[in-house]
DNA sequence: GCCTGAATATACTGACTGGTCAAATCAATT
DNA sequence: AATTGATTTGACCAGTCAGTATATTCAGGC
Protein backbone atom coordinates (compact mmCIF):
# COMPACT_ATOMS: atom_id res chain seq x y z
CA UNK A 1 0.00 0.00 0.00
CA UNK A 2 2.70 2.45 0.65
CA UNK A 3 4.20 4.59 -2.09
CA UNK A 4 7.93 4.22 -2.61
CA UNK A 5 9.88 7.67 -2.50
CA UNK A 6 12.79 8.64 -1.82
CA UNK A 7 12.14 11.76 -0.90
CA UNK A 8 13.19 11.07 3.18
CA UNK A 9 16.59 10.37 1.98
CA UNK A 10 16.94 13.01 -0.07
CA UNK A 11 15.82 15.87 2.76
CA UNK A 12 18.18 13.89 4.64
CA UNK A 13 20.87 14.28 2.48
CA UNK A 14 20.21 18.40 1.84
CA UNK A 15 19.97 18.70 5.43
CA UNK A 16 23.42 17.60 6.54
CA UNK A 17 24.63 19.38 3.39
CA UNK A 18 22.89 22.60 4.18
CA UNK A 19 24.11 22.32 8.11
CA UNK A 20 27.26 21.43 6.87
CA UNK A 21 28.23 24.37 4.93
CA UNK A 22 26.39 26.56 6.75
CA UNK A 23 24.65 26.09 10.32
CA UNK A 24 21.82 24.37 12.00
CA UNK A 25 20.06 28.24 12.60
CA UNK A 26 21.32 29.65 9.45
CA UNK A 27 19.08 26.90 7.42
CA UNK A 28 15.73 27.17 7.01
CA UNK A 29 12.88 24.51 6.57
CA UNK A 30 12.37 25.99 3.46
CA UNK A 31 15.70 26.19 1.97
CA UNK A 32 15.96 22.09 2.95
CA UNK A 33 13.07 21.60 1.23
CA UNK A 34 14.11 23.38 -2.01
CA UNK A 35 17.26 21.52 -2.13
CA UNK A 36 15.60 18.06 -1.43
CA UNK A 37 13.07 18.85 -4.53
CA UNK A 38 10.32 18.27 -1.76
CA UNK A 39 7.39 20.36 -0.23
CA UNK A 40 7.03 21.17 3.16
CA UNK A 41 3.93 19.53 3.70
CA UNK A 42 6.00 16.46 2.96
CA UNK A 43 8.51 17.48 4.98
CA UNK A 44 6.23 17.01 7.97
CA UNK A 45 5.26 14.07 7.15
CA UNK A 46 8.63 12.05 7.38
CA UNK A 47 9.99 14.67 10.28
CA UNK A 48 8.24 16.12 13.40
CA UNK A 49 10.48 19.28 13.38
CA UNK A 50 13.68 20.74 12.14
CA UNK A 51 15.44 18.87 15.14
CA UNK A 52 14.35 15.85 14.50
CA UNK A 53 15.44 15.96 10.74
CA UNK A 54 19.20 17.08 11.89
CA UNK A 55 18.87 13.90 14.83
CA UNK A 56 18.33 11.41 11.78
CA UNK A 57 20.73 13.39 9.12
CA UNK A 58 23.89 12.98 11.63
CA UNK A 59 22.53 9.32 12.76
CA UNK A 60 22.56 8.56 9.06
CA UNK A 61 25.41 9.91 7.94
CA UNK A 62 27.51 8.35 10.76
CA UNK A 63 26.71 5.38 9.22
CA UNK A 64 28.24 5.98 6.14
CA UNK A 65 31.29 7.28 8.09
CA UNK A 66 31.42 4.45 10.08
CA UNK A 67 32.13 1.84 6.95
CA UNK A 68 35.48 4.17 6.28
CA UNK A 69 35.93 3.87 9.89
CA UNK A 70 36.07 0.16 10.39
CA UNK A 71 37.90 0.17 7.23
CA UNK A 72 40.96 2.45 8.64
CA UNK A 73 40.70 0.71 12.09
CA UNK A 74 40.88 -2.87 11.01
CA UNK A 75 42.51 -5.17 12.66
CA UNK A 76 44.41 -6.43 10.22
CA UNK A 77 46.92 -3.42 9.94
CA UNK A 78 49.13 -2.14 12.80
CA UNK A 79 47.95 0.24 15.17
CA UNK A 80 50.27 2.61 14.16
CA UNK A 81 49.48 1.94 10.84
CA UNK A 82 45.50 2.66 12.02
CA UNK A 83 46.51 5.81 13.45
CA UNK A 84 48.15 6.84 10.10
CA UNK A 85 45.46 5.77 7.59
CA UNK A 86 42.91 7.76 10.24
CA UNK A 87 44.62 11.08 9.65
CA UNK A 88 45.44 10.15 5.99
CA UNK A 89 41.16 9.62 5.71
CA UNK A 90 40.37 13.05 7.14
CA UNK A 91 42.55 14.68 4.97
CA UNK A 92 40.97 13.57 1.96
CA UNK A 93 37.48 13.15 3.25
CA UNK A 94 38.07 17.14 3.79
CA UNK A 95 39.68 17.53 0.11
CA UNK A 96 36.31 15.64 -1.29
CA UNK A 97 34.17 18.10 0.76
CA UNK A 98 36.07 21.30 -0.06
CA UNK A 99 35.91 20.27 -4.17
CA UNK A 100 32.39 20.18 -3.65
CA UNK A 101 31.33 22.46 -1.58
CA UNK A 102 34.04 24.75 -2.73
CA UNK A 103 35.26 25.22 0.90
CA UNK A 104 36.46 23.80 3.47
CA UNK A 105 33.79 22.25 6.00
CA UNK A 106 35.65 20.94 9.55
CA UNK A 107 34.23 18.73 11.52
CA UNK A 108 29.97 18.36 10.61
CA UNK A 109 29.15 17.18 14.47
CA UNK A 110 32.14 19.93 15.69
CA UNK A 111 30.13 22.74 14.36
CA UNK A 112 26.40 21.99 15.18
CA UNK A 113 27.53 20.50 18.42
CA UNK A 114 29.32 23.72 19.19
CA UNK A 115 26.25 25.78 17.65
CA UNK A 116 23.38 23.99 19.51
CA UNK A 117 24.88 23.19 22.67
CA UNK A 118 23.68 25.70 24.91
CA UNK A 119 20.02 25.46 22.91
CA UNK A 120 19.06 22.08 21.58
CA UNK A 121 19.67 19.80 24.53
CA UNK A 122 19.23 16.79 22.03
CA UNK A 123 20.84 18.44 19.59
CA UNK A 124 23.63 18.25 21.91
CA UNK A 125 23.79 14.97 22.85
CA UNK A 126 23.48 13.56 19.40
CA UNK A 127 26.76 15.44 18.75
CA UNK A 128 28.49 13.71 22.17
CA UNK A 129 27.05 10.53 21.33
CA UNK A 130 29.30 10.92 17.86
CA UNK A 131 32.28 11.91 19.37
CA UNK A 132 31.94 9.11 21.80
CA UNK A 133 31.86 6.92 18.84
CA UNK A 134 34.92 8.08 17.35
CA UNK A 135 36.65 8.00 20.80
CA UNK A 136 36.09 4.39 21.28
CA UNK A 137 38.38 3.51 18.36
CA UNK A 138 41.05 6.00 19.28
CA UNK A 139 41.29 4.25 22.69
CA UNK A 140 41.62 1.11 21.71
CA UNK A 141 44.10 1.60 18.76
CA UNK A 142 46.05 3.38 22.12
CA UNK A 143 45.53 0.66 24.34
CA UNK A 144 46.83 -2.28 21.62
CA UNK A 145 49.90 -0.17 20.82
CA UNK A 146 50.27 0.45 23.85
CA UNK A 147 50.43 -3.48 25.36
CA UNK A 148 52.11 -4.52 21.79
CA UNK A 149 55.11 -1.93 23.27
CA UNK A 150 54.92 0.29 19.88
CA UNK A 151 53.70 3.10 21.72
CA UNK A 152 54.82 4.97 25.05
CA UNK A 153 52.87 4.17 28.51
CA UNK A 154 50.57 6.64 29.75
CA UNK A 155 46.56 7.02 30.48
CA UNK A 156 44.40 5.55 26.78
CA UNK A 157 41.66 7.49 27.62
CA UNK A 158 43.56 10.91 28.06
CA UNK A 159 45.57 10.34 25.10
CA UNK A 160 42.50 9.13 23.14
CA UNK A 161 40.96 11.83 23.99
CA UNK A 162 44.16 14.49 23.36
CA UNK A 163 43.85 13.09 19.60
CA UNK A 164 40.02 13.48 19.50
CA UNK A 165 40.63 17.21 20.73
CA UNK A 166 43.71 17.92 18.51
CA UNK A 167 41.96 16.71 15.22
CA UNK A 168 38.35 18.45 15.80
CA UNK A 169 40.83 21.98 16.24
CA UNK A 170 42.79 21.76 13.26
CA UNK A 171 39.27 21.02 11.19
CA UNK A 172 38.00 23.62 13.14
CA UNK A 173 41.03 25.93 12.49
CA UNK A 174 40.49 24.86 8.69
CA UNK A 175 37.38 25.74 8.34
CA UNK A 176 37.37 29.32 10.21
CA UNK A 177 40.65 29.93 7.63
CA UNK A 178 39.12 28.01 4.58
CA UNK A 179 42.86 26.65 4.52
CA UNK A 180 43.36 22.44 4.46
CA UNK A 181 47.51 23.64 4.79
CA UNK A 182 46.48 23.90 8.46
CA UNK A 183 46.05 19.87 8.81
CA UNK A 184 50.07 19.25 7.72
CA UNK A 185 51.33 18.82 11.26
CA UNK A 186 48.56 16.59 11.99
CA UNK A 187 50.75 12.94 11.46
CA UNK A 188 53.83 14.83 13.52
CA UNK A 189 51.51 16.07 15.88
CA UNK A 190 49.58 12.99 16.28
CA UNK A 191 52.96 10.88 16.93
CA UNK A 192 53.89 12.85 19.86
CA UNK A 193 50.75 12.71 21.74
CA UNK A 194 50.38 9.33 21.31
CA UNK A 195 54.21 8.22 22.20
CA UNK A 196 54.76 6.83 19.22
CA UNK A 197 58.02 7.04 16.25
CA UNK A 198 57.41 8.95 13.74
CA UNK A 199 57.74 6.67 10.27
CA UNK A 200 57.86 9.52 8.26
CA UNK A 201 60.87 10.91 9.58
CA UNK B 1 27.10 68.71 23.61
CA UNK B 2 27.26 64.94 23.90
CA UNK B 3 24.79 62.93 26.09
CA UNK B 4 26.93 60.75 28.70
CA UNK B 5 25.32 57.04 27.93
CA UNK B 6 26.80 53.57 28.60
CA UNK B 7 24.68 52.34 26.39
CA UNK B 8 27.21 51.56 23.79
CA UNK B 9 29.36 49.28 26.32
CA UNK B 10 26.21 47.23 27.37
CA UNK B 11 25.53 46.53 24.01
CA UNK B 12 29.02 45.21 23.75
CA UNK B 13 28.84 43.11 26.89
CA UNK B 14 25.33 41.89 26.22
CA UNK B 15 26.42 40.65 22.81
CA UNK B 16 29.07 38.67 23.91
CA UNK B 17 27.49 37.03 26.76
CA UNK B 18 24.11 36.30 24.49
CA UNK B 19 26.72 34.89 21.51
CA UNK B 20 29.04 32.98 23.40
CA UNK B 21 26.78 30.84 25.34
CA UNK B 22 23.97 31.10 22.56
CA UNK B 23 25.27 31.37 19.02
CA UNK B 24 24.83 34.26 16.85
CA UNK B 25 22.46 33.48 14.74
CA UNK B 26 20.10 32.27 17.60
CA UNK B 27 20.11 35.32 19.34
CA UNK B 28 18.10 38.26 17.93
CA UNK B 29 18.94 41.75 18.08
CA UNK B 30 15.59 42.19 20.45
CA UNK B 31 17.18 39.71 22.95
CA UNK B 32 20.25 41.81 22.88
CA UNK B 33 18.54 45.01 23.40
CA UNK B 34 16.48 43.71 25.95
CA UNK B 35 19.47 42.43 27.93
CA UNK B 36 21.46 45.56 27.46
CA UNK B 37 18.50 47.42 28.72
CA UNK B 38 18.62 49.80 25.78
CA UNK B 39 15.73 50.39 23.06
CA UNK B 40 16.35 49.23 19.19
CA UNK B 41 16.72 52.80 18.11
CA UNK B 42 19.47 53.24 19.99
CA UNK B 43 21.25 49.86 19.29
CA UNK B 44 20.78 51.19 15.51
CA UNK B 45 22.35 54.35 16.42
CA UNK B 46 25.64 52.67 17.59
CA UNK B 47 25.88 49.95 15.29
CA UNK B 48 25.13 49.91 11.80
CA UNK B 49 23.79 45.67 11.95
CA UNK B 50 23.73 42.99 14.23
CA UNK B 51 27.19 41.67 12.04
CA UNK B 52 28.80 44.72 12.99
CA UNK B 53 28.14 44.38 17.09
CA UNK B 54 29.50 41.19 16.78
CA UNK B 55 32.38 42.67 15.33
CA UNK B 56 33.42 45.20 17.83
CA UNK B 57 31.92 43.30 20.67
CA UNK B 58 34.78 40.47 20.11
CA UNK B 59 37.26 43.29 19.64
CA UNK B 60 36.24 44.77 22.94
CA UNK B 61 36.65 41.33 24.25
CA UNK B 62 40.07 40.69 23.23
CA UNK B 63 41.37 43.91 24.65
CA UNK B 64 40.39 42.86 27.73
CA UNK B 65 41.66 38.83 27.43
CA UNK B 66 44.73 40.74 26.27
CA UNK B 67 45.71 41.91 29.85
CA UNK B 68 45.69 38.57 31.41
CA UNK B 69 47.42 36.73 28.02
CA UNK B 70 50.44 39.41 28.58
CA UNK B 71 50.59 38.60 32.10
CA UNK B 72 50.92 34.88 31.45
CA UNK B 73 53.15 34.98 28.78
CA UNK B 74 55.59 37.63 30.90
CA UNK B 75 58.97 37.20 29.71
CA UNK B 76 59.91 37.49 33.22
CA UNK B 77 58.76 33.43 33.67
CA UNK B 78 60.79 31.03 31.40
CA UNK B 79 59.24 29.44 28.60
CA UNK B 80 57.90 26.31 30.25
CA UNK B 81 56.36 28.15 32.98
CA UNK B 82 54.23 30.23 30.40
CA UNK B 83 53.01 27.11 28.94
CA UNK B 84 52.01 25.83 31.91
CA UNK B 85 50.45 29.15 33.29
CA UNK B 86 48.62 29.21 29.87
CA UNK B 87 47.14 26.10 30.50
CA UNK B 88 45.91 27.14 34.20
CA UNK B 89 44.39 30.35 33.05
CA UNK B 90 41.86 28.96 30.45
CA UNK B 91 40.77 26.47 33.06
CA UNK B 92 40.34 29.15 35.42
CA UNK B 93 38.51 31.22 32.96
CA UNK B 94 36.01 28.63 31.55
CA UNK B 95 35.74 27.72 35.44
CA UNK B 96 34.32 30.95 36.54
CA UNK B 97 32.41 31.61 33.10
CA UNK B 98 31.00 28.31 33.87
CA UNK B 99 29.76 29.62 37.32
CA UNK B 100 28.75 32.87 35.82
CA UNK B 101 26.41 31.14 33.20
CA UNK B 102 25.48 27.85 34.63
CA UNK B 103 26.89 26.19 31.52
CA UNK B 104 30.69 25.29 29.98
CA UNK B 105 30.92 27.79 27.52
CA UNK B 106 33.79 26.90 25.34
CA UNK B 107 36.10 29.28 23.32
CA UNK B 108 33.63 32.14 21.77
CA UNK B 109 35.77 33.42 19.07
CA UNK B 110 35.51 28.95 17.63
CA UNK B 111 32.20 28.90 18.43
CA UNK B 112 31.13 31.98 16.71
CA UNK B 113 34.32 31.47 14.01
CA UNK B 114 32.47 27.96 12.95
CA UNK B 115 28.79 28.81 12.70
CA UNK B 116 29.73 31.89 10.72
CA UNK B 117 32.59 31.00 8.51
CA UNK B 118 30.37 29.46 6.03
CA UNK B 119 27.99 32.55 5.82
CA UNK B 120 29.46 35.89 6.85
CA UNK B 121 32.69 36.66 5.61
CA UNK B 122 33.28 39.18 7.87
CA UNK B 123 32.82 37.47 10.88
CA UNK B 124 35.08 34.60 9.66
CA UNK B 125 37.90 36.98 9.04
CA UNK B 126 37.52 38.73 12.77
CA UNK B 127 37.59 35.15 14.08
CA UNK B 128 40.81 34.21 11.56
CA UNK B 129 42.58 37.42 13.09
CA UNK B 130 41.68 37.13 16.81
CA UNK B 131 43.40 32.93 16.60
CA UNK B 132 46.13 34.42 14.56
CA UNK B 133 47.13 36.92 17.25
CA UNK B 134 47.09 34.07 19.82
CA UNK B 135 49.20 32.36 17.87
CA UNK B 136 51.96 34.72 18.30
CA UNK B 137 52.14 34.14 21.88
CA UNK B 138 52.30 30.49 21.12
CA UNK B 139 54.83 30.17 18.89
CA UNK B 140 57.44 33.14 20.26
CA UNK B 141 57.32 31.04 23.54
CA UNK B 142 57.95 27.42 21.53
CA UNK B 143 60.76 29.28 20.00
CA UNK B 144 62.24 30.73 23.08
CA UNK B 145 62.17 27.11 24.87
CA UNK B 146 63.84 26.00 21.80
CA UNK B 147 66.34 28.07 21.68
CA UNK B 148 67.39 27.87 25.67
CA UNK B 149 67.62 24.35 24.92
CA UNK B 150 64.71 23.19 27.54
CA UNK B 151 62.09 21.80 24.56
CA UNK B 152 62.69 19.55 21.78
CA UNK B 153 63.54 20.92 17.98
CA UNK B 154 60.41 20.84 15.24
CA UNK B 155 59.48 23.76 13.55
CA UNK B 156 58.15 26.25 16.36
CA UNK B 157 55.17 27.31 13.92
CA UNK B 158 53.64 23.81 13.34
CA UNK B 159 53.88 23.07 17.24
CA UNK B 160 52.29 26.41 18.11
CA UNK B 161 49.39 25.65 15.99
CA UNK B 162 49.23 22.53 16.86
CA UNK B 163 48.41 23.66 20.93
CA UNK B 164 46.18 25.90 19.53
CA UNK B 165 44.30 23.40 17.65
CA UNK B 166 44.34 21.19 21.06
CA UNK B 167 42.90 23.24 22.82
CA UNK B 168 40.42 24.50 21.03
CA UNK B 169 39.44 21.36 20.42
CA UNK B 170 39.08 20.30 24.55
CA UNK B 171 37.39 23.69 24.70
CA UNK B 172 34.90 22.49 22.32
CA UNK B 173 34.66 18.79 23.74
CA UNK B 174 33.81 20.79 27.01
CA UNK B 175 31.37 22.34 25.87
CA UNK B 176 29.41 20.01 24.09
CA UNK B 177 29.66 17.72 26.65
CA UNK B 178 28.92 20.20 29.56
CA UNK B 179 32.32 18.73 31.32
CA UNK B 180 35.30 20.57 32.55
CA UNK B 181 37.23 17.47 33.10
CA UNK B 182 37.74 17.02 29.98
CA UNK B 183 40.40 19.62 29.98
CA UNK B 184 42.17 17.55 32.49
CA UNK B 185 45.02 15.72 30.23
CA UNK B 186 45.47 19.79 29.04
CA UNK B 187 48.73 20.24 30.74
CA UNK B 188 50.36 16.56 30.14
CA UNK B 189 49.65 16.71 25.95
CA UNK B 190 50.85 20.12 26.10
CA UNK B 191 54.10 18.81 27.41
CA UNK B 192 54.47 16.03 24.95
CA UNK B 193 53.65 18.40 21.80
CA UNK B 194 56.02 20.98 22.74
CA UNK B 195 58.14 18.38 23.66
CA UNK B 196 59.07 19.44 26.69
CA UNK B 197 59.15 17.54 30.26
CA UNK B 198 56.38 17.15 32.30
CA UNK B 199 56.84 19.10 35.99
CA UNK B 200 54.27 17.73 37.45
CA UNK B 201 55.55 13.74 37.36
C1' DG C 1 17.91 80.55 27.65
C1' DC C 2 18.66 78.90 23.27
C1' DC C 3 20.74 75.98 19.95
C1' DT C 4 22.96 71.68 18.40
C1' DG C 5 23.52 67.14 17.93
C1' DA C 6 24.10 62.91 20.47
C1' DA C 7 21.03 59.68 22.50
C1' DT C 8 16.49 57.62 23.34
C1' DA C 9 12.02 55.93 22.44
C1' DT C 10 8.61 53.41 19.98
C1' DA C 11 5.90 52.26 16.21
C1' DC C 12 6.50 50.16 12.01
C1' DT C 13 7.95 47.54 7.72
C1' DG C 14 8.09 43.49 4.66
C1' DA C 15 10.32 39.39 4.46
C1' DC C 16 10.89 35.22 6.56
C1' DT C 17 10.39 31.74 10.46
C1' DG C 18 8.92 26.86 11.99
C1' DG C 19 5.02 24.49 11.81
C1' DT C 20 -0.18 23.18 10.48
C1' DC C 21 -3.80 21.56 7.70
C1' DA C 22 -7.16 19.58 4.59
C1' DA C 23 -7.59 18.12 0.24
C1' DA C 24 -5.58 15.57 -3.63
C1' DT C 25 -2.79 11.77 -5.61
C1' DC C 26 -1.35 7.34 -6.51
C1' DA C 27 0.64 2.47 -5.93
C1' DA C 28 -0.29 -1.70 -4.06
C1' DT C 29 -3.59 -4.90 -2.09
C1' DT C 30 -8.08 -7.08 -2.13
C1' DA D 1 -12.57 -1.76 -9.69
C1' DA D 2 -12.82 -0.58 -5.03
C1' DT D 3 -10.23 0.23 -0.92
C1' DT D 4 -6.46 1.61 1.75
C1' DG D 5 -3.03 4.44 3.54
C1' DA D 6 1.41 6.34 2.53
C1' DT D 7 2.72 10.38 0.20
C1' DT D 8 2.23 14.95 -1.98
C1' DT D 9 0.64 19.52 -2.51
C1' DG D 10 0.42 24.45 -1.64
C1' DA D 11 -2.02 27.53 0.92
C1' DC D 12 -1.95 29.15 5.40
C1' DC D 13 -1.04 30.31 10.12
C1' DA D 14 0.88 33.32 14.10
C1' DG D 15 5.06 34.88 15.44
C1' DT D 16 9.72 36.66 14.76
C1' DC D 17 13.42 38.57 12.12
C1' DA D 18 16.76 42.51 10.99
C1' DG D 19 16.39 46.87 10.00
C1' DT D 20 13.88 51.71 9.32
C1' DA D 21 11.39 56.02 10.31
C1' DT D 22 10.34 59.62 12.93
C1' DA D 23 9.59 62.11 16.87
C1' DT D 24 11.41 63.22 21.39
C1' DT D 25 14.65 64.03 25.13
C1' DC D 26 18.44 66.06 27.12
C1' DA D 27 23.34 67.81 28.18
C1' DG D 28 26.91 71.04 26.83
C1' DG D 29 28.53 75.20 24.29
C1' DC D 30 27.29 79.77 23.36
Amino acid sequence: MARPSDSRQRLLDAALDLIWTQSFEGVSVDQICERAGVNKGSFYHFFPSKSELAVAAYEAGWQEWKLQYDAVFSLQSTPVQRLLDWGRLIRKHQQEIAAKYGRICGCPVSSMGTEMAGIDEKLRHVCQDLFERDLRYLESTIREAQTSGTAAPGDPHAIASSLQALTIGMLQQARIRNDLSVLDPLEESVCRLAGIPNPSR
